[in-house]
DNA sequence: AATTAAACGGGATGGTCGTCCCGATTCTAT
DNA sequence: ATAGAATCGGGACGACCATCCCGTTTAATT
């Protein structure tokens, strides 16, 4: 165990934190790590020193978004029917990569590999909405004879879409087709 | 007008472009010139001159297929019902997105706005799809509600789909889950 | 065969970015 | 208040890559 970081080095982590999750969720993974300490109002150092690679920065980030995620997800499993369960879900994930370009960067690969490190079950988002989807199934809602690579397509659609033009009237008719579409 | 190019530069543009084509098809735009000129056998000054830029080598790459596409695009709209033409050229997309990673990545935006760039109507894939889905949705194939904006958002997804893990039937399963999604 | 202009190769150049280092600074415990 | 250690800032370094340049080679023409 190490003991606890200096007052002003705490202070610091937060604040690289807080400005490299907005910079990523709007500018996408090529943002560069200069630019994130620029914007925190500290030296390259600093960052590099709390987060020594980029990929840990990133990750740091990332972990903690996708914790909220799971934890949305077991909310749906438990208060809605398996059916609003599992399209709410979309709907989040939709919500989630429309206004975070560093989450569907990241979902894309176009960078490090974020699967591998998410193992963790709090971190676990896909195994989650998997189990939504399971449930979805065996309700009837959604047709039996599709996985979780299908409906991942799909997501990755609408959040292109999403983030080619944010409309929520377009949103809502794009989920109806999906919806349409895997029902059985 | 200029006279014409010495045989040995016409040989050698030739394979450039050749290579060109096969290496962003598998590696998508992040390949270096460098490496293009190495695989190509010759040396990275050849290559500049006949492309001064990089983005001048895969827009001649790029339009090449772009412009079979649009081909392939009449050939349907003539010989097939609004319907199978529609979806026929869907299932063409998603095949050269899957065989053509360059082509999805300038798809996806990352790298050269190659939209501005296929005004020309021979080139314009977007454009020949579009009358596609206009006789389908005439013709009661397709809801009428839908854009191409929809269209394309559910392309990316069969294409992502299909890289990460080709498998046809798969894609037929993906496939029909978006004609039911899309039908009125 | 000799001439000359076109084309070639690949090293040089300039720019970007991630990571590391070190002298200067600031916090904390006494 | 002061010593000592933790932390800071930002420049240095190295890797990578697109583009340009120039001495050398080669094709076309007579």
């Amino acid at each position: 165990m190490s003991r606890p970081l200096r007052a002003d080095a705490q202070r610091n982590r937060a604040r690289v934190l807080e400005v490299a999750a907005e910079t990523f969720a709007a500018e996408g993974l090529s943002v560069p790590v200069h630019e994130i300490a620029r914007r925190a109002g500290v030296g390259t150092g600093t960052v590099s020193r709390h987060f020594p690679t980029k990929e840990a920065l990133f990750q740091a980030v990332l972990f903690d978004r996708m914790e909220q995620l799971v934890r949305r997800a077991g909310e749906l499993a438990e208060r809605e029917e398996p059916d609003e369960a599992f399209f709410g879900f979309f709907a989040a994930l939709v919500e989630a990569g429309a206004t975070n370009k560093g989450l569907v960067d990241a979902l894309a690969g176009a960078g490090f590999d974020f699967v591998a490190a998410a193992q963790e079950s709090r971190y676990d988002v896909m195994g989650a909405w998997s189990a939504l989807l399971d449930a979805a199934q065996r309700s009837g809602a959604v047709r039996a004879d599709t996985d979780m690579a299908d409906v991942k397509a799909l997501l990755t659609g609408c959040v292109d879409r999403e983030r080619a033009a944010p409309d929520p009237r377009a949103r809502e008719r794009l989920l109806s087709i999906i919806r349409t579409g895997l029902r059985p």
